[in-house]
DNA sequence: TTGTAAGCGTTATCAC
DNA sequence: GTGATAACGCTTACAA
């Protein structure tokens, strides 16, 4: 292995000064045309190589963003990762990744090792951490779909989508309408679907009712919950048309596949949408209706404030300004097969 | 925002020099239990926080690993990273992750910007840089399931795989063997499943026939290439009992839903498997065999191989070893609804 | 346009 | 056990 190349070996081979040299990186336009060549042959010749470790220790700035995520198993979070690097890779930024598995501690190591390597600003999408000590971390940080009291994020509008998503069953003259979902937090955004729920519920008049259970992540585990809420529905309102909003499209998959498993094609009398559009939604045996989430938009948002927050700190006089930023991003209503 | 605290701050107050502060961190053991708890007071007073930047700087460890993937919208490489960040973690090691979309000048400055970093490792599960470039890195370097001549590699056992899941199906009488895979490259890792196909088909004596396509990652473009290759089968095989071996899960769901969509069910003549174990082969409506890939296993074997290279590295007298490491993991059948 | 020199915050080496 | 001091490789005033 042979030693590296740095700018004092460029310096020393072409008679400048490391000066000149990290100009020539940093404001080629500097330097004379005919300089910028002399270096330009002298770093091909070399084989130099950028040492941005060093670069950062004098100047401070990293490009490097720290993500956390809860876990890269459901398609969701994998989807909203790789949509935030390629948000950022646009910026030139760099990820540190980290997945918490939600488990507070680690994530405590994980936040502590990222201000250990400088980074410029964290992007969180995990959930354990509450916002308040995410605030005082001293860097820009920007959350996704979780609680954000004290921090800037983005979310989507999980309120309008619950809105739509019942108000699409309402117009299909369903006769009862039932929410299935995981009994949130109110200070959970995705708790704004059920707010649209009740509220659509409620002013159309219909008959509703909730079934708000702890889904696990291993379909057996779903399976094993739902069971027993499929065969409540099956019992109470047989004969009346349903309209079902399953909160999550991978819930609501194994609802249709429960359906469909029992009647061997899906009956007049239920209609079912889920959330999120995953793949799954389109997987199906029979493709069905989502409410999709935009996780471009959410990664792109959350980028879009993340970068300028790191702008405004590289400023001689940063203003940082203490005004937190919460944006919404829309959702769209996915009709396939399941609410016709 | 106050000025960081550094060693020399700590030294300051404490009246001791830098060199001991390092001490205190890297070998607490040399010092005497008082001056410990003394420093300990004052780094917890000063409210310090390490740098690694710096110390990568002074000694070149950077406890960062590159990582390289295709794509993270295909559940196979998300779990296949979410392995990958929990096996390093377990040594120390953290990831800088990029996604390449296969795009090669994308990924060629990708590398560049890793060792930029100093990183001291990189596992590789994109395709798109030959093996012979990776090894011309100057770092240890790990690919998974992909081209691996001149670099050190896990694979999953493509062949047994092939094999196994032919075998099923023969020992199933399935009077007609069918393949449904992709074109590939006889030198891509994926290529032994074919070779286990055709193996087992021979031997055998059954009939047997592939469908070799260009599927790709869209729902409707595999829906839209397969359709045909259902009526063909359809068709040539009508009323005899067929295997059909899929080299992948996505691809394995959309012919299952255009069977039982023609049929309402999965009629007898059907036999199907697919390979992964990705969870839509446990979500389908008739949940489906499939050869199931270790990737728990890839994952901490190929950080077993980089951390074994990496600590190399660190001795005083390093061996760099030309000998390349293949390791191969074993695949397992899981046996559901479609071959029964 | 170019150079000098002082950092950036650690660690390594060698004394004491 | 502890401390000077010189790296590590780059940036940035300030000077020329």
């Amino acid at each position: 292995m042979k030693k590296k190349v740095t700018f004092a070996d460029i310096a020393a081979e072409t008679g400048f000064s490391k000066t000149t040299i990290s100009r020539y990186f940093n404001h080629p336009d500097t330097l004379t045309t005919e300089n910028l060549k002399i270096i330009e042959d002298t770093v091909k010749k070399l084989g130099y190589r950028e040492n941005k470790l060093a670069r950062v220790l004098a100047n401070g700035k990293s490009e490097i963003i720290g993500v956390i995520v809860p876990t890269l198993y459901m398609h969701y979070y994998a989807d909203l990762l790789s949509h935030i690097l390629s948000a950022g890779d646009a910026y030139g930024y760099k990820f540190l990744v980290f997945c918490s598995d939600e488990n507070r501690e680690k994530e405590k190591g994980y936040l502590k090792e990222l201000l250990a390597y400088n980074i410029e600003g964290l992007l969180v999408v995990s959930h354990v951490t509450p916002s308040q000590e995410l605030a005082k971390l001293g860097i820009p940080v920007v959350t996704i779909e979780r609680e954000d009291k004290y921090v800037n994020s983005v979310n989507t509008n999980n309120y309008q989508g619950g809105i739509d998503a019942t108000t699409l069953l309402t117009e299909k003259k369903c006769e009862v309408l039932i929410h299935i979902n995981a009994d949130l937090k109110k200070c959970s955004p995705a708790y704004g679907r059920i707010r649209g729920f009740r509220e659509v519920s409620e002013t159309s008049g219909t008959p509703y009712c909730e079934y708000l259970r702890k889904f696990g992540n291993d379909y057996q585990e779903i399976r094993r919950v739902l069971e027993p809420v499929f065969q409540d529905i099956e019992e109470k309102y047989a004969g009346r048309k349903k309209g079902i909003f399953i909160s999550n499209d991978t819930v609501a998959n194994v609802f249709l596949n429960m359906v469909i498993t029992k009647y061997k094609m899906l009956p007049e009398e239920y209609y079912i949408i889920g959330f999120d559009d995953s793949p799954i939604s389109r997987e199906a045996v029979i493709p069905f209706s989502t409410i999709r989430q935009d996780t471009t938009a959410l990664a792109y948002s959350a980028m879009d404030i993340l970068v300028k927050l790191m702008n405004e700190r590289k400023k001689r006089v940063p203003v940082i300004t203490k005004t937190l930023e919460h944006r919404v991003i829309d959702t769209k209503t996915i009709i396939r097969g399941t609410t016709k």
